[in-house]
DNA sequence: CTGTTAGCGCATTCAC
DNA sequence: GTGAATGCGCTAACAG
């Protein structure tokens, strides 16, 4: 069933079909009516492809994600998925994990397939020079989380970034730990690499040399791995460090540091203080509960969403770029 | 750049370079390899959009979940995307979350965008009737977790479902109870309507009755929320019950529960033992460590999208129609 | 083996 | 206001 068919049985040409459903405007409201009336009642709607192959919209988003594994990376996902089916777009996923080797050929196929636009998340973890590709791309772009190479390069319009307060979150935990009289304060990261590490490594030894104290123990791990949280936790224990608090940068490294540090019979938060950073769900349910610095993942990939959608609004003439914050806030539970 | 740019340059027609592309035997060596080099050359591929089209084709497959935010589904949907993208498919994703009345333009959407096959978990949400609509689709579809009228309709041609084999995790969790010597054991589940709850139900309860026992408390929440364990578990505490453990249907439910009975200062496994499903990631670092059954939700994922696959490959003629159950593992940690 | 042609389903000129 | 014709980029007959 196609246009054509409806066009038969309203006894005009296809051309007023497509006006009574593109533009109504533009056809007299009586022939209107009857094409709509059978329109409802033959349930018809055009073919998202032919349109696309004519007009160049999809109306299909791609999310590129490392993973989907991180609860925050779902979460994430979430927020945008719905936002984007709401404004009845449609949201492909293209999670390129460990695979370095698999990240040009999510682009070539994002290309391909002629998206609208690309919100992309945990650039970090993307092969080095990634961002030429990016610029390369002539579509709308939202990356939560910056890009690395952000503050070297400057990015072209139509290219967003939108991240949570990573400064303000690191600086409110930290000083929460010095108010309660830790002076040597433990740090447990991600991949290193990433801006999203570097900006809160660099938040936390600010706030320290405020008090006049430096950071001496940091530690990566994997920000998808609370295995890695454990052994980290362990490397910082086994050091001669004599560190009473310790803030993971994200809940899964915290959850992770905090079974280490119990495992090994000490005390949480009497012997190690531990804030993780993200609030995933669960980190209101480990003994004792994680204290966290909530960043509202959801919200978040909405938000990202509504950004992108404007661009893809603002036509190929997309002058904007924007690079937004969104304000963490500190939720203390039990661990400090 | 198009085909016939390809074509020009090449100095041949557009239906041999569609050949060379696609049906490679049928031209000749050397032509092929001038068209081939000029192809990699300027990085031509085929505008999928076109062939679409024209084929019917669109390499595209829709996965349909209830919510991402429960990390078994975000395994299971990374599973499929991984398993996917590696056959050259694009998964796009659909979540229909609370939103009963999503649930029409969900299949609306899919349908309209002429996707090649659906994966379709947490069917136990879906609003009465859907099955009517999945028969009428008409492309291949997998169902993971089975749909609830299975038993009662009769399912078409290309229609497989896969499953964790609950009756067989359910009995190795309550058998393991009764070894252990419980006699009153408890029931958390999710909604009660699920196929998958009323399946390992009646396990449960065909595993005591062999014992000479029955099932005297059973409460119900919500698969994707912890806290719906945690009051499931206050109230079979406040009963006047006497149980001595607990078997929670899925792993969020669990933590919610074991934080309902810590929370009374009770112990675990002392006084109230306790065994998930499912083993997410998080569960091996809950305090104490959750014992539970072991669902592995990638390769289930990977395993659906295989099931697809083959279906898809069928073309048409799809006459296969599988069942397929998962042998599940029970994990002993430290609540139990 | 290769070129010409006809559509896939639709939006959009341009006439009327 | 409406219809006829054009073409988006491509594959699949059909000829040669």
């Amino acid at each position: 069933m196609d246009i054509k068919t409806i066009a038969a049985k309203a006894g005009v040409s296809i051309a007023t079909v497509s006006r009574a459903l593109n533009k109504p405007e533009m056809v007299r409201p009586q022939t209107r009516a009857r094409i709509m009336q059978i329109v409802d009642e033959m349930q018809y709607s055009p073919n998202p492809l032919a349109k696309s192959l004519l007009t160049g919209r999809t109306y299909t988003v791609a999310l590129v994600f490392p993973t989907l594994r991180n609860p925050y990376f779902s979460q994430l996902a979430e927020g945008c998925e719905a936002e984007l089916s709401n404004a009845g777009y449609t949201t492909s996923i293209f999670s390129f994990e460990e695979e370095i080797s698999k990240q040009r050929t999510i682009f070539n196929n994002i290309i391909r397939r002629h998206v609208d636009g690309i919100i992309l998340a945990g650039s970090g973890s993307l092969q080095a020079g990634y961002q030429q590709i990016l610029e390369g791309l002539n579509i709308p772009i939202v990356v939560v989380e910056d890009m690395p190479d952000l503050d070297t390069i400057p990015v072209r319009a139509g290219i967003s970034c939108i991240n949570i307060d990573d400064r303000q979150g690191t600086q409110m935990a930290i000083k929460y730990f010095l108010q309660k009289g830790h002076r040597e304060i433990g740090i447990i990261a991600g991949e290193g690499q990433m801006l999203l590490t570097r900006r809160r490594l660099e938040a936390a030894r600010s706030v320290l040399k405020e008090a006049g104290l430096t950071l001496n123990h940091i530690v990566n791990g994997s920000y998808i791995s609370v295995e890695s949280g454990y052994r980290g936790m362990l490397r910082l224990l086994d050091s001669d460090a004599r560190m009473t608090a310790v803030f993971a940068f994200n809940d899964l490294l915290a959850i992770g540091a905090l079974n280490a540090v119990l495992d090994r019979g000490l005390q949480v938060p009497g012997d190690v203080a531990i804030i993780g950073f993200d609030d995933i769900p669960l980190a209101a349910y480990t003994r004792p509960r994680l204290s966290t610095v909530h960043s509202p993942s959801n919200e978040i990939g909405a938000y990202a969403a509504r950004m992108l959608l404007e661009h893809i609004a603002e036509e190929k003439a997309a002058s904007t770029r924007r690079r937004v914050f969104i304000p963490a806030k500190l939720v203390i539970r039990e661990t400090c």
